[in-house]
Order: C-alpha cells, then sequence, then structure tokens
DNA sequence: TCATAATACTCTAGTGATAGAGTACTCTAC
DNA sequence: GTAGAGTACTCTATCACTAGAGTATTATGA
C-alpha cells in the first residue's frame, strides 16, 4: 500500500468521510507534506480502495449547501488492513530524505562555490521547517500523546540536519580556499 | 526530474556507461536504498532521458564477454540539466520518511501494545542501519570530503531517530499501564 | 432574480513506472 | 563440442498517477 492510500484509508477508518471532506482535512491538517495527494488522485484512489474492497460507499442527498455527495465508510477488511499497514510502516524500516542524498552523491561534479550555496539555502528551508513545527507545535494546547511525538520527531530530525549543515558547510567553505591556494 | 532519472543521468555523467553496467553499479553503490529503481526501469528511464535530448547512445560491438552493447554519454544539455537538479536536490527543501509519518498519524487507532511493539521493531531496523553505515565508513579509507559528508549525514539521522524512540518508547508503555489502572 | 461563491464530483487523455518473460550472444570448463 | 554461467538487453501487458477541463447543485447577497 501507498503513503497515499494509508492516509485515505486511514481518515476513512476514523469516520465516514466523501471525497471533497478528505481534500480539506488533507489541507488542514497539512498532510499534503508527507502524504503526496494531488486534487484529482483523491477520487481515484477512493474507487481504487472500493474496488479492493476496503471501504463502501453511499449517496447522500443534498443537505445544507452543495449537491449530493458520496459517501465512504470502512469495512472490515479494511480496518483489517490499515491495521496492519500502519504497524508496518511504525516498524520501518524507513529512508530519510532521498533526494537529498541523491544530490550529495552528485557532490563532486559540482563547484564547490555553487555547492556552498546550495547547502546554505538548504539551511534556510530547515530553519523555515524548524518555525513552523514550532509553531504548530505552541498553537495546539493539550495535544494528545502521539501529536506530541510527531512533532517531536519532525523538530529533532531538523535539529539535526541544521546541526550537520553548520558543522560540513564550513568544511566546504575550506576546500574553495584550498583549490584557490593549488590555483595560485 | 525524479530521484531515479536523476540518480542514472549522474551515473552516465561521470563516464559513458551501459544499461547492465547502470544495474551493477547501483548494486555495489548500494544506491537502491534511496535511487529506487528496478531492473526493468534502467532501459526504461535511459531512453526516456535519450528522447530528451539528454544523453546520446552508440552500439558497441561485442567485446570481451557478452553480446553488443548500447553505450550512453552525457550531451551537454544533459550535463546541464544534471547540474541544476543536483542543485536543486542540494537545496531542499527535503522530508525525512514520510512513511514513518503516516504511520503515527494513525497510532491513535492502534492498541499500545502493538504500537509499542512495532516501534520497537522499528528501533532495531535503526540499529541495523546504524551498524551497516559504520561499517562502510571504516571500510572505505582516504574517502573523499564528500563522501565522509554523506555518511555522517546518514549517521546522524540514526542516531536522532534512536535517542527519539528510547524517549517515546518508555512514555508509551506508561500508557498502557494507565489503561491497565483504568480496567481495574 | 440573478450573478457569484462554494460545494462536490466526473471524465479524458496522457505520462510514468514496473514485473516478468523472452532473446541472443560469448566465454569457460569439462 | 556442448552445457552452463554470465552478459546485455527487448518487449508486452499492466498498473499507477495526475493535470486540467467540465458538470451540476445549492446558498448568499445585491
Amino acid at each position: 500500500m501507498t503513503n497515499a492510500e494509508l492516509a485515505i484509508l486511514g481518515l476513512v477508518a476514523e469516520t465516514p468521510r466523501h471525497g471533497y471532506e478528505i481534500e480539506q482535512v488533507l489541507e488542514q491538517r497539512n498532510m499534503r507534506r508527507w502524504a503526496d495527494i494531488g486534487f484529482s488522485s483523491i477520487y481515484y484512489l477512493l474507487s481504487k480502495l472500493e474496488k479492493k474492497g476496503w471501504i463502501s460507499s453511499q449517496m447522500q442527498p443534498a443537505q445544507g449547501k452543495g449537491p449530493a455527495r458520496r459517501v465512504y465508510s470502512i469495512l472490515p477488511a479494511g480496518q483489517q488492513a490499515w491495521y496492519q499497514a500502519t504497524l508496518a510502516a511504525l516498524s520501518g524500516p524507513g529512508q530519510a530524505n532521498t533526494a537529498f542524498l541523491v544530490g550529495l552523491a552528485g557532490l563532486p561534479g559540482i563547484r564547490p562555490q555553487d555547492a556552498v550555496a546550495a547547502l546554505r539555502q538548504y539551511r534556510r528551508h530547515v530553519l523555515e521547517r524548524i518555525q513552523e513545527v514550532e509553531q504548530a507545535w505552541q498553537g495546539a494546547e493539550n495535544l494528545p500523546a502521539f501529536l506530541q511525538g510527531m512533532f517531536e520527531y519532525s523538530a529533532n530530525a531538523l535539529q539535526t540536519e541544521l546541526d550537520w549543515l553548520d558543522r560540513y558547510i564550513p568544511r566546504f567553505e575550506s576546500q574553495i580556499t584550498e583549490q584557490d591556494d593549488e590555483d595560485l
């Protein structure tokens, strides 16, 4: 099961939901960052999950504003699949930031000046993300324990990246100087 | 450009290579872990890169063992694309271990005992990975600076996860006890 | 009452990726 | 001289995903 499928299955398992609502929840909870799901994929994924027999749907006539909607509910098989897949995701093994590793693998072919500039840019992104996480953290009082854990996990990971960058960027800068020395 | 494309483009940029050779290099350098490329995708990706005008190919008659091979070389446009994409990958922003975050998001629906078992399993995976990285680190003497950096990056990230797990698992265990108390 | 905004999908066409089976050639060892 | 291992693809069928345009319904305010 992909991240996207598991995320949507999880939302339907929480409570019966229709597609448009899922779109909104993804937005509210800032889930797009990790479950990467485009708008048009939601309906595609819902029908896929239904075909698998994990969720079932029912039309609900128009009520309040907007037209009728198709509401999806979890089925026992879906509940089981969700449970197993969530445990699997929690038991790993995972891999951090593969895009950045691909970049690192290419470093020998990059001019040191450019590399340093890119890493500084990366550092700025990390700082931004740290602020985002801390704001969200402080904004939410009386968090359930698991959410505390998620914030801590992200905050720790980001801080570690920041530390690494602060040790590594100067080393790379000194390489530039050495090169200049050789050029003399 | 996807991770997979960038990784292969990078290998061709290093030196002209044929498909089967790329397969072997991916294996040797343990690149499958982050650039996730199946065997059958290599030829597909190579022809895709060629269509884009980033690499060109030439048949090389059989020499030594094995039949004739199609050797791919980087073109100027490909060199540029590789350079830009590598800088982009280095300047982020990246995202750590999304699968694990999806798992964490599902925690409220998981029985604490199961969650603790899964997290312990995850901890075991992290330990294994730490050992792998440290072995590879010690195995390679006189590393170029950039490789040092990659090892450090991975090692730091893994150590941070381990620390988090060691703080977080006990908290979760105490929740189990509280629940037991309530059950009385 | 009529335009606008918001709700809630639906459809099509296209790209991307992969498994797995099949083909063919060359060297080595017996 | 031939069986087997290793080299090096090639092809087909299928699944996965996404952008973007289109459709239809209801509430709201001027």
